[in-house]
DNA sequence: GTAATTTCTAAACCTAACTTGAGGTCAAGG
DNA sequence: CCTTGACCTCAAGTTAGGTTTAGAAATTAC
């Protein structure tokens, strides 16, 4: 293939090592947008790469895919992240796993408090809080805490 | 109703704030047992309040409800945990727990390592490593790092 | 004794993030 | 020309943890 033709996806799942099913899924999401070749075949640019990388590495931070596709739509001309933006988006995505860590530490305390107290079935205790708990997200299934958006 | 005849599942239900559907789901998931009184009704044990908050405490330690299943049936004559069983059942929970925070901060810091460094599309970035992210189980979804089932 | 609640079962539906499968097209090698 | 492998679309399946709904039976309240 000459190089102006782009990658094929199955190149960019083996550049990523992302499922091919994987990548047309997020281009739906509308999380990445490809351009057809004559063919109708899905040809992606080098910048994709790195695009799939980023949407990768803010999974793993607990951002959803709409909560992804955010945050990329914000960037100028919703272009691949620069270097620069990623300095700047890191900011956000630092404050949204303190929050996690503080919420699991938290739990962490407490149960710590609660070893060996026995007040497993009392309302007042600390562990047993129902604001603090997973919450309905519409009608689907509960979030596990700290999994929850922000939102 | 009388003292001897148990707790109705609306009871029970109002006691732990849970829906009286996800009580029924915990029983078809084997993590309660009630009986049926003549008129073919589920009714609880005053216990079972007990075991449903530990249930919905070791939720958020990011148990899933069959690891629930198995930390409950390990218990003498698979009863409600008492709190001498409570206070041993804490110290896995704890291990867990710690486990997870770590596995955060380790992202953190990691985070805090990349700003700016612009690697972000690199397979060396140590945001960046396969091994880290979600792994498939079964066929079904995918889960967030830290949520996955340990075993 | 009747009305209003509650409960029963079973099956269908819900979200997130994908995967799998069916049925068909496209491109390259021999 | 034919085969092989990669690609296409669209629909349905998967997991976890439940909720919703429908129609019937049991209980409780007045």
């Amino acid at each position: 293939m000459a190089i102006s033709e782009g990658l094929a996806i199955g190149a960019l799942a083996r550049r990523t090592g992302l499922a091919v099913s994987a990548i047309r899924y997020y281009e739906a999401q509308g999380l990445i947008a490809p351009w057809r070749n004559a063919g109708g075949q899905r040809r992606y640019q080098r910048a994709d790469i790195r695009r799939l990388s980023f949407i990768m590495i803010a999974q793993q931070f607990g951002l959803s895919l709409p909560e992804i596709r955010e945050v990329l739509s914000g960037l100028p001309g919703n272009r691949t992240p620069t270097p620069q933006d990623w300095k700047d988006i890191s900011v956000g995505l630092r404050a949204h796993l303190d929050k996690r860590i503080a919420t699991l530490t938290r739990l962490r305390d407490n149960l710590d408090g609660c070893i060996g107290c026995g007040c497993l079935s009392l309302p007042k205790c600390a562990l047993y809080n129902p604001d603090d708990r997973a919450k309905t997200y519409g009608s689907g299934p509960r979030y596990l805490m700290g999994d929850a958006p922000e939102a």
